[in-house]
DNA sequence: CTGCAATGAGTCAAGTTGTCTCATAGAATC
DNA sequence: GATTCTATGAGACAACTTGACTCATTGCAG
């Protein structure tokens, strides 16, 4: 039997992810210790010790576990679609876990090579399926695009981004529309 | 003579200030601690305590030190002052020092009551001015809002702080152009 | 030159970190 | 149900860190 199919092995190692995803959000990422995360998870220290020999690591793969907010599969028409994207993204941003995530990402990546490697991954993501979204619609007429789609998510994302971690305040619709609009000219609709 | 006019008093205070600085930009916020900070900045680790018995609030004065983008009192025509002004916050954002600051308070800010007060202030500064330089540019006729002033600043400067600390990347001017027209109709000029 | 206050070096107890050992008990195999 | 394997918790342990304190020294002002 390998050892990670074991039920003990992996309710120890549940335990211990959620303690330190519940550590994360209440108190930061320094709390995130082999002694704090074992005494919350109920194991024992050397369990956690056994399951990640570094805490760094296991902050990783705990902040893995907070679904972030990503791009749905486009529908028509993609300015509705967008709007959607972007009001769930705002919602999104505006619950603890995922500000503290973002907020995390942002800050350990700068340091640290597996976060920035982490970092890279999901800013790609977003930038990619956007990109590849306002392509299609400006190739279908929807739009005609005043700015390369590659800056796209920048263009729309960034002020929720902005909103719900500077000015710590949620994203009005308003916001939202003004985003939409600035990425260039939509057809009337 | 009170103790912090004393040139020697004065100079550790520098220096512990310089080390602590240099220790978040290369190592990030866990690096700030007294002993690392006492090696760095040559003084005894005593001097350090006395000066900072906890560690937080020193790391809150050395980011104090680093200059932070903020907005120059508005010159006319308004949307070419606003461009240069984000040109010159899209450039401070790509400098190590300043991102390293940005994020690390907008990261701290969520656990630490000091350091949102600063994250407030600096976010209140600039959505006021920037409300306040549209709002004036309005009453000129220079521009037609969008959008609520209070939300200019998200969407203006949302996109250079999501270029920056998210993509890692430089913000282009084409992307610069996009925020400055995405806040309203401007007269032609 | 004198008095004062900041400093560096050092000491110390308390707490933390990472490693190792071993008896126990949960899980699969026969 | 008995047997075997292995993850676990408890505890011991040395090395290190933390924060407080002491004291001789030294830079500074009058």
């Amino acid at each position: 039997m390998t050892s990670d199919a074991d039920p003990r092995f992996l309710r120890s190692r549940e335990a211990i992810l959620n303690a330190a995803r519940e550590l994360l959000l209440e108190s930061g990422p320094t709390a995130v210790t082999h002694v704090q995360v074992a005494e919350r998870a109920g194991v024992g220290r050397a369990t956690v010790y056994r399951h990640w020999p570094q805490a760094e690591p296991l902050l990783v793969e705990a902040m893995a576990t907070v679904p972030m907010p990503f791009l749905d599969k486009p529908t028509v028409p993609t300015r509705e679609w967008l709007r959607r994207e972007l009001t769930a993204i705002a919602r999104q941003l505006d619950l603890d876990d995922v500000r503290a995530v973002s907020t995390t990402l942002a800050n350990t990546a700068l340091w640290d090579e597996d976060m920035d490697a982490r970092r890279a991954q999901f800013a790609g993501i977003l930038t990619t399926r956007l990109a590849a979204a306002l392509d299609d619609a400006q190739a279908r007429g929807e739009i005609t695009l005043a700015l390369a789609s590659q800056d796209a998510a920048a263009m729309t994302i960034g002020p929720m981004y902005y909103r719900s971690t500077i000015e710590r305040a949620p994203a009005d619709p308003a916001l939202i529309d003004a985003a939409v609009n600035a990425l260039g000219t939509w057809a009337a609709g």
